[in-house]
DNA sequence: GAAATATTCGCAAACGATTTCGTAGTTTAA
DNA sequence: TTAAACTACGAAATCGTTTGCGAATATTTC
């Protein structure tokens, strides 16, 4: 009695051929609007619900999408969800969230648990330690739509969402030029991620245009470990010819960029400026309030989502172009950025 | 070829009956050891990967558990799902997440897309909105095994796991007192909810035990609206009798009051002493750091999985028994209740 | 050496939906 | 009046697995 009822038993009450009610219930031409009326209501009198696995099965699709992120417990990535789910739901369409925690074995492990079907499609945003990247070759090599925001994999042909990381990393690091940094550190989580790279670049391209010389010192790959960070941060800012600003790449970096700081009983902003990419809800709850580049998460995953399901429900769609689409983040201004 | 092969397929090119595949792939003792590696590496060769669906239609279970969330952003559900995810996906289950936004209405649209087999189980949290749980007592009538945490329902007979929450509040009440706090206000998001319920009563017991009596006006009810919330606390911090300490049953109205209190020019702790539910990452940067009380979030998803993964992986288990398992919630005690 | 027992595998029926094809019965056209 | 066309429905195949049952061969037993 787990299930419901089956069609089959459905039509037997009915006095009706199985094949006659499912047409029914899938308004199909060829019942008459009498018959429809009466298969629809003694469907719902009897609450039957179809067996999702029967019609997966027939079917060949799930109306399943499998979103993998590297970290749940991040706003940025349950914001995303949020749009993506805020979409797919209206179509129908489930959700099945994985996390990697930021490791590619985990996410090699996910990858081939969905290369049977089980999803439609995947919306991915990649490990920081995703190097070989054969595993997502795979799938996308079996047809599997996948579709990459943030975190994309560039050697995938696909459709990517990305935010314009050059220009706000550039804005980012003028704008602390403009407060009267001189050593502009960048905190980055991996060298291999797209967001690093671009991010990175504009961080560069900006102190060159304002004739700040580039130092490799202060450039500064972090590990996940917050604890490790924090004391690498800490050694940073007691060398001798510590930065004077700071642009973190990532949220994580700047609120251990704080810890360190808090210990080293320095101040932000007067010692230390402190520009970070976040989506943390209460940036101005901080002490002091930080200055943050924000990124439109809950477009960013309405945006993959509308194109997923463009792609999922109209028929003979062609494969998701490979094109990289960019949404603008914004650059709010707090104190920790502010000269007093 | 969107799809592998077929376990039909496989079974032609090794010339043997798809009966017979299957037994080997399962491991079967009827199989002989030969043709077992022959057939395994054979599988191997053609990456040969299971329908799922298939599976799940002659099984009648779908390796899937369905996680019901009032919202996403949110660390303390994230970090719950984490602990789910962190037992069930060793045993080769998938979890399709799903938030309700507190959002009832959206509850039992979700709870209804469930009742078809779907997934084997739910583990949910409710929306602070569920009054009427018809919706809930219609799953569990079918049988389907759920499970509630943190803010459970009561009303249908289901293993439920809570924290202390009324010993907490308890304690926190009575360190606010401690602390000097006489008119102590208690800040939750709707009366129905168990946590609310509980963790009013552990303040109305410590107000008791303390000597103070007390005041309804000092029992706030709040919404959804962040922006209300701030003008609703900021009225009560203007009123000529303000309260001198908030208990906060969730994270989110201890910000809305960082927030009030700012916009008051009032001073924690030497105006208001504040103490909050929260598993916020970072407490401690807050402006002074927020005393808190964490509810061991992973800790209770990872107990959520074990005993649903016990029910649906052994055979003939009984029910899942009403009863609620308590975990010990941890107060840490920080600025914002400290005299100085 | 015949009978009993293991061993190893194939056949076919499920699971529950959709869909192709076929067919009564009715209406229209010539 | 008869052929053609249309309407409304049913029978059966199909998707890819698992499994009960039967059967063939090999092995053991008396």
């Amino acid at each position: 009695m787990k299930n419901g009822i089956s069609l089959k038993e459905l039509a037997s009450k009915l006095n009706l051929a199985p094949s006659t009610v499912s047409r029914a219930l899938n308004d199909s031409y060829e019942i008459s609007e009498a018959t429809k009326k009466k298969v629809i209501s003694m469907a719902e009198h009897l609450n039957y619900q179809p067996n999702p696995f029967a019609r997966s099965l027939r079917e060949n699709k799930s109306k399943t999408i499998a979103v993998i992120i590297p970290e749940r417990i991040n706003n940025f990535f349950a914001q995303v969800i949020d749009g993506i789910e805020s979409i797919t739901s209206e179509h129908g369409y489930h959700l099945l969230v994985y996390s990697t925690h930021e490791d590619v074995e985990k996410e090699k492990k996910i990858v081939s648990l969905l290369q049977n079907g089980r999803a439609d499609a995947i919306v991915m945003s990649v490990s920081s330690q995703t190097s070989d990247i054969s595993h997502l070759k795979n799938l996308y090599d079996r047809g599997l739509p996948i579709l990459f925001f943030d975190r994309v994999c560039g050697e995938i042909p696909t459709t990517k969402f990305i935010t314009n990381d050059y220009e706000s990393a550039f804005e980012g690091t003028r704008h602390l030029i403009q407060q009267g940094c001189k050593r502009i550190a960048f905190l980055m989580l991996s060298k291999e991620l797209s967001i690093t790279r671009e991010r990175y670049r504009g961080y560069l391209d900006a102190l060159k245009k304002e004739g700040i010389e580039a130092d490799s010192n202060l450039s500064i790959c972090c590990s996940h470990q917050d604890e490790e960070n924090i004391q690498l941060i800490k050694a940073l800012l007691q060398s001798s010819d510590r930065p004077d600003g700071i642009l973190a790449s990532v949220e994580k970096l700047a609120l251990s960029t704080y810890h360190a700081v808090k210990k080293n009983n320095l101040s932000i902003p007067d010692d230390l400026k402190v520009i970070s990419f976040s989506n943390m809800s209460i940036p101005n709850l901080l002490n002091p309030s930080l200055t943050t580049i924000t990124q439109p998460a809950e477009a960013i995953g309405q945006e993959c989502a509308k194109i997923l399901i463009k792609k999922l429900t109209k028929p003979r769609q062609p494969d998701l172009p490979n094109e990289v689409i960019s949404l603008p983040s914004q650059l709010t201004i707090r104190e920790s950025t502010l000269v007093r």
